[in-house]
DNA sequence: TACGGTCTCCGTACAGTGTGCGGGAGCGGC
DNA sequence: GCCGCTCCCGCACACTGTACGGAGACCGTA
């Protein structure tokens, strides 16, 4: 997988994140490619053909343009990824909770529907470490303030709050990115999850022999099922957030 | 920043991670390159001039050999990249705990460990994400085993041992990883902290207008010390964490 | 109707990428 | 002397992001 380069950018003295706060240029009628089109497509490739797949070249064919007719739209690939980012945040869905203590079950399933939409679009994962949490996208902000909401109807303080989507957010990401990479290799060695584990067992137990406790760990592993075991350590992790969180609110 | 693609990858039908499975040529006398020497140098030019400037060519120049020559030693970039991955995690110490009472300030320091790695390498939050946990390198191997071992010794049996380092190890790394973005993307702007502060404010401000939560926290902000904030950040959140795992420990 | 201006689209070109291939140089053993 | 093995490298190929300049379509105005 090449990871292309080029002359190093130099500071610009712009500031950062100002796909955000460029307005779209205005158009007239219905030209051929629009910015929401060409985000939509990239999306559409990213899932069907992964991460290195995603050129401008094929995605200007894909939409029967030529490649830098997409540059009318978006400025730079990098801008491209930004939008495609906000836009997969936009699918994630934030209850309100009716109640206060409902709060829980509500963060609950916010962090199920996070790891949710990274799983659906697992490419995303290689875009996370070089965009931390995109700061300025709209939907990056939606699901900021309703987060925010979330905690505070659980009767978290704006301060606390903030710890508590910060935590949550950071673990979920850390948690289903690494999922997502996991399944994106397995995808690309064309194997399920269940032939990887036993042809490569041999060559695992040799270089986890020094390790006691790793090795007890692979061993009791009942091959079965490891989506739902998958699942439910996710769920297990975050329960254990909660319950800090919920120490740390008071009464 | 290119992030080129190739004729996408075929299933290959190998097993995953063959790098550590696979052992090292033998060799004669001092050939001029060397495998730990390719890696060193590589960390060395991502420290100073960031993931994009990681070329094969470039590398090649910086050891006085050609671009191919490294193929040698390493079968590919995706290869290079797990060994420099795996080297970045051999920094990392985690400290043995003395007493069970000592493992929660053992834990604390480890997560610091972690993320000082992370930030004394930024360019490492680009790679997590198509890595996860680098599954069998050596340096990850003995990290775990460390981790289990820490939290063992707090009183965890090795089935919540695993869990505590998974929920752990997510939030540390997802946490750094956008710390360590976010540096990223500042350093290319070549603006301070403060600057972009100051300089986005009036955007920032306009974009969070529907946010209210958002705005207020933001604007509750001091500008000073945010590299400390940073850092207590982490730790708070580090420190609901152990509570959580604390409670599901039991006595 | 004619004309300048603006917006879209695209062909071409450039510098840079990962890496397959074949060849050459130095060495150990027969 | 010769074979085979290891290491190093130049060349070539297919592919990348994107700067640039031009072509065509549409607009408001003269």
């Amino acid at each position: 997988m090449p990871r292309a380069a080029q002359p190093t950018k130099q500071p610009t003295g712009e500031p950062i994140g100002s796909v955000w706060t460029r307005p779209q240029r205005p158009r007239r009628e219905q030209p051929a490619l629009s910015r929401d089109q060409i985000v939509a497509e990239a999306i559409a490739l990213l899932d069907s053909d992964g991460i290195e797949a995603l050129s401008m070249r094929k995605l200007g064919t894909r939409l029967n343009a030529g490649a830098t007719s997409l540059y009318t739209h978006v400025s730079n690939k990098d801008e491209l990824i930004e939008l495609v980012v906000d836009r997969i945040y936009g699918e994630i869905e934030v209850p309100r909770p009716a109640s206060r203590e409902e709060w829980r079950a509500a963060a609950v399933e916010c962090g199920n529907n996070v790891r949710a939409a990274i799983l659906r679009h697992p490419w995303i994962a290689s875009l996370l470490g070089e965009m931390g949490m995109a700061y300025l996208g709209p939907n990056m902000m939606r699901l900021s303030e309703d987060m925010l909401e979330l905690f505070e109807t659980g009767g978290f303080d704006l301060e606390r709050s903030d710890v508590a989507l910060k935590t949550v957010w950071a673990y979920v990401i850390g948690m289903t990115a690494t999922e997502a990479a996991w399944l994106t290799a397995l995808g690309r060695s064309g194997q399920s999850e269940e032939d990887w584990m036993e042809r490569v067992t041999a060559a695992a137990m040799q270089v986890m022999e020094p390790y006691p406790r790793v090795r007890r760990l692979y061993a009791q592993h009942t091959p079965t099922r490891v989506d739902e075991a998958r699942r439910s350590n996710f769920d297990l992790g975050l329960d254990c957030i909660l319950d800090g969180l919920e120490a740390q609110r008071g009464a």
